[in-house]
DNA sequence: CTATAAAATTAGGCAGACCTAAAATAAGCC
DNA sequence: GGCTTATTTTAGGTCTGCCTAATTTTATAG
């Protein structure tokens, strides 16, 4: 319904008015560091939409409907700039322009998972846990990742995922089989040229767990029938 | 350089080369839902910056260039999704949609840091403690979380956060003083209408640590003196 | 090998989000 | 109050990213 600009811009004009008793086309135009001219194009369009009131060469001040919009942009900018910042740790001014671009793409779900996320390390703290302290002196020791390795292609033994044992290492050749299937496996990072091996699975042979990328997945039978792979 | 939706498309194709023989834009548009006449056109554009090689009637595929950046914004989408899934909780399709838009916005620290994150996440499980399972526990036994409250204006009692006594639950009215300061506080969700306390202080009295919605947060002196608050 | 169906491309249009240059309005000063 | 200066707005332009309708190219069937 509204741009991602659109939002930006009642996020801004209600941080501004939080500290500036009249909100002006050019307060917002300094603080986006554009021109003025491109800030009034862009009321105009939020005054016809009616998310905020704003009259020529008057103050801009937001609708109820642009308040709502706002905090719940906000909120969603806020949570996102503490998670990165005090979860995982990045630093000030990366954390809050990352938070700006993601805030727009936040969903409820994802940011009541973050906020619950704090109030669990909360918890965790108060019980003598401290899961942020760990984490960061985790970092520190350890401070190198090992990269990816690139997709090469032969074709001696392969297989699916879903017919090889356990403990056996081996690289992802291509996924095949249903659109949707394709889709999460891609979205979890089972992709060609990983390497993959199954760690683990459930009484009936299924479903597996596999570690990929230094992370456990587990694969129900049809997925793992999806990833054609090779032995490393 | 480029924009969000040039990533999206070379990151799409990539994606559609992992089980596609041949790219054709057709493809491209039915993954995206748009009609094929915008995917020419983009492609062009990605063309004449030499990310694709493209000829009419022809398969899309990636130049050098195109591939690295893919694989960029695919990693980040990958570690995003994941992060979302695995650490958060986040259902599938909810954590695929916000994957999607976050991909673009995260910068490699973020990226590093939650893929540091799930490292550790692994280590401490191997060390007997389980993370992720003790928060989706914490998060089914405790369902509710609290609204924050809305802005509102008397003047009894006003002062500074920086002269309030610890424990003393006050509401903020107003933040005041330099641009930084405020951006860093507005950040952190030190934002009028929040309720704050402050918890406990440093040797000197400075920095402080304050309650705010459930969090703790620490202050310097500046930054407590820039926050103007009533006794709740 | 041609007729027709399907797919890809070009042409042209529209909205958003920015710009510069020029005109209108408000503010400050004697 | 009138004049200068600063600010705000209008006018008009560009680029991206989508669209529809028309055209061209390729594929398919008889």
């Amino acid at each position: 319904m509204l741009t991602h600009t659109a939002e930006d811009y009642l996020e801004r004009i209600y941080m501004l008015s939080l500290r500036l008793e009249r909100v002006k086309s050019s307060d917002i135009a300094k603080e986006f560091g554009i021109r003025t001219p491109s800030v009034i194009s862009a009321l105009k369009l939020l005054k016809e939409k009616g998310f905020v009131h704003y009259r020529k060469h008057g103050a801009v001040t937001l609708s109820e409907k642009g308040m709502e919009r706002a905090l719940d942009v906000y909120d969603r900018h806020k949570t996102t700039y503490r998670f990165l910042r005090f979860v995982l740790g990045v630093p000030d001014g990366i954390a809050s322009a990352d938070a700006c671009g993601m805030e727009h793409s936040v969903s409820p779900e994802t940011a009541d998972a973050m906020k619950d996320f704090f109030s669990f390390i909360r918890l965790k703290k108060d019980a003598g846990v401290d899961i942020q302290g760990e984490f960061q002196k985790f970092r520190k020791e350890k401070p190198t990742v090992g990269k990816r390795a690139r997709y090469s292609d032969t074709d001696s033994g392969t297989r699916r995922l879903s017919v090889v044992k356990d403990g056996i290492r081996c690289v992802i050749l291509k996924l095949d089989g249903d659109r949707e299937v394709k889709r999460r496996l891609l979205d979890m990072g089972v992709i060609p040229g990983e390497t993959v091996e199954i760690r683990n699975r459930g009484p009936l042979g299924f479903p597996i767990e596999i570690l990929i990328q230094g992370y456990v997945l587990t694969l129900r039978r049809d997925e793992a029938e999806s990833v054609i792979v090779r032995e490393a």
